[in-house]
DNA sequence: TTAGCATTTTAGCCTTGGCTAAATTCTCGG
DNA sequence: CCGAGAATTTAGCCAAGGCTAAAATGCTAA
């Protein structure tokens, strides 16, 4: 590898800030719901052991994502807030983008997810743009 | 975790399922473009070294989607073929659909190489339903 | 109050995909 | 034919995100 290639570097963290952007997300979605986040509630919501959560929260701890005290609750920081906003944002817009597309709202959950973490912010401006936002909430 | 939960174990694949699809389908370019498939060449379009190819091929050939022998070139077993096939279709109408929103070339390329892995069959051919596609050729 | 269940943490294991250093094999020009 | 440089492979390291088993802590109902 020469040294053209530190442009890519940024590739291999991809997946981690994914991670990132998932918890944050869904911690932040537990504090509205029920006023904080618990371990256990995360590991349900991810299908995965409360060990692998327990690790993913070190990390994000370790980032100044989250803040926490042992054996309680876990809450954003600054920071956190800022990426799960950023975060929902983007999950929103793909989101309303793939029903306005005819996408089923099951399919259009689960494709948001994937897809939010690939889009560029051009690409996103698009989506909005094509988007036929209604001026009513449903009754 | 609980019974319930097994339908999320292919989450956790899902990375190892995008490299393997991302390898096989530029493995398909190289030869398709130089007759056959080097692991260097493979190092230097990924921006990862030698040897992180090597692992992954090895664990590709494994899977039976490629087929080498030692020291020489990287070709495609029928499974793999099948697997660049479909991947360059996606792949393919992804990017048609973000060039038709207006997406410039690179950004589209880039978002498309994203996005391909995650798009259901649902949104696809809804993607493509709203490609409008030139029926000639740029001359 | 405390016993027992639920939750969280720790220890230790695995695979993937990164890396460097070094050994091996191939190939081509002289 | 052979030696040097290129390509490939091997050995060994690391972090992330999976897991189970077991220990520590928290909490609630009797």
């Amino acid at each position: 590898m020469t040294v053209k290639n530190v442009k890519f570097k940024r590739l291999r963290d991809a997946h981690t800030r994914e991670t990132a952007e998932d918890y944050v997300e869904m911690i932040q979605e537990l504090v509205t719901e029920q006023g904080e986040a618990r371990l256990t509630d995360l590991a349900h919501r991810f299908g995965v052991t409360s060990v692998t959560v327990h690790k993913i929260l070190a990390r994000l701890q370790r980032e100044n994502l989250i803040q926490s005290q042992p054996y309680r609750a876990i809450f954003l920081t600054d920071k956190g807030k800022k990426m799960a906003l950023q975060s929902r944002k983007r999950h929103e817009i793909v989101y309303q983008f793939l029903r306005s597309l005819g996408v089923s709202e099951k399919i259009a959950h689960i494709d948001a997810e994937g897809i939010e973490h690939h889009v560029s912010s051009e690409t996103l401006r698009l989506f909005e743009k094509f988007t036929p936002h209604s001026t009513k909430k449903k009754p």
